[in-house]
RNA sequence: GGCGGCGUAGCCAAGAGGUUAAGGCAGGGGUCUGCAAAACCCCGAUACGGCGGUUCGAAUCCGCCCGCCGCCUCCA
């Protein structure tokens, strides 16, 4: 397969998952292999001024001649560099990193003001982050993992490149999803695809197991905490549902202090696991408020929005045909019949097998409702 | 070994010097219901990995120890 096929056959993967994640699209999305001038433009730009040097085809960065090298990772040069350590001669110092690699007879390549290569793994970052995000930007994500050598490179190569300071205002470094108290990974084999956890989950309950915790530290993927969050799911989808029947004399619920909470714990470096607390907390007020006759439709109109923030959609999960659905309110309606004339056996077991094939039922003092239960 | 981070009820997890230590899941009791389900009410850590220390006061600060995670040239 082409690299260009391949490489598009993983982007295509990666937004259907994002998407069933209800993850929004990005303005731009920029490849590294499209932005090959950009990236001679940095590295010539380092070479002239004296903060690279070519060595055989090849481009390195100097870290040496960048003092700031190894703050944002606490590290100091000296320390960095292993006992046993096996270095490429052609570096003047073997913390230099490589900002273009001649390529080797048969590899891919791009022709450069160097001779046939690629670029360094780190410089394309900067090269596009420069380019659609300007000189000196606000938020830098990525795993705790990136922190050495890939972000700390990115600082050296922009910095260098455009002697701006900062590069990057502030660092957003989320914790690592773990499996068995290991990191998950590719090269490991150990991992959970969020292919897989879509089909057992919905993408509200694994929105709300990793929005429960604070985004820097790791997190582990189980089933039980999966489907702790399925179950937190529908308590507050089971809050939206319409209510009937407001009581004029009973004052309408005000949800503004739970709106102002919870934006609160959000400008909190992002508190969500406080502002799903929030959520909860509102979802009971709407049900308390609804059960004694309050007008709760704009509370829940809140509620909606506040879980939007956090890329909850709230809806239920299956979505069969509709045909099924007009049977299943055909069979409920016929059972109502059937309780009003204390036929509670063949009622029950219509509620029992309609259970078996993953309708619930639920007889209210407004009438049945019934909804798909869970898996 | 170095650097960074984490260890809070059965499980997940917020809180970062001083009201009763959020919230969810699971569990127990109750209300409602023909019975259920859902919802609502009540209950659960004298306790925050361990040991010292600072302080009038510490889960929150300091030190040491234990356990776990990430990174420490050539995957980004």
């Amino acid at each position: 397969m082409p690299p260009a096929e391949l490489a598009n056959k993983y982007t295509d993967q990666y937004f259907a998952n994002m998407d069933a994640l209800n993850v929004e699209r990005a303005d731009v999305y920029p490849r590294a292999t499209e932005e090959i001038p950009k990236v001679i433009e940095i590295i010539q730009g380092l070479l002239a001024k004296g903060y690279a040097y070519e060595s055989d085809g090849s481009v390195y960065f100097r870290v040496r001649s960048f003092p700031r090298y190894g703050k944002l990772s606490h590290r100091n040069l000296s320390e960095m560099i292993p006992k046993d350590a096996n270095y490429e001669e052609k570096k003047e110092y073997p913390l230099d990193f490589a900002l273009w690699k001649a390529s080797k007879p048969g590899e891919p390549f791009w022709e450069s003001p160097w001779g046939k290569g690629r670029p360094g793994w780190h410089i394309e970052c900067s090269a596009m982050a420069l380019k659609y995000l300007g000189d000196s930007i606000d938020i830098h994500g990525g795993g705790q993992d990136l922190v050495f050598p890939h972000h700390e490179n990115e600082i050296a190569q922009s910095e260098g490149f455009t002697q701006e300071t900062p590069f990057v205002r502030y660092w957003l470094h989320n914790g690592l999803m773990q499996l068995d108290k290991q990191k998950m990974s590719k090269s490991t084999g150990n991992l959970v695809s969020v292919k897989d956890a879509l089909a057992h989950f919905s993408s509200d309950a694994i929105r709300l197991f990793v929005l429960g915790s604070n985004y820097r530290n790791p997190l582990t993927y189980s089933e039980q905490a999966l489907e702790a969050g399925e179950r937190g799911a529908e308590r507050l989808r089971g809050a939206l549902t319409p209510r009937a029947n407001a009581d004029e004399r009973v004052a309408l619920l005000d949800a503004g202090p739970f709106e102002q909470k919870f934006v609160e714990a959000m400008d909190d470096d992002f508190n969500t696991a406080q502002a799903i607390a929030v959520l909860f907390e509102l979802a009971k007020e709407i049900n308390r408020g609804a059960e004694q006759g309050a007008n709760v439709a704009e509370a829940q109109h809140i509620l909606l929005k506040l879980a939007g923030i956090l890329g909850l959609t709230l809806k239920e999960r299956a979505q069969p045909t509709p045909d099924i659905e007009a049977f299943i309110s055909l069979l409920a309606s016929t059972r109502d019949n059937l309780r009003q004339n204390e036929q509670w056996q063949l009622a029950d077991r219509i509620r029992r097998e309609l259970a078996d094939l993953g309708v619930t039922l639920e007889d209210t003092p407004q009438g049945t409702r019934w909804k798909y239960s869970r898996r």
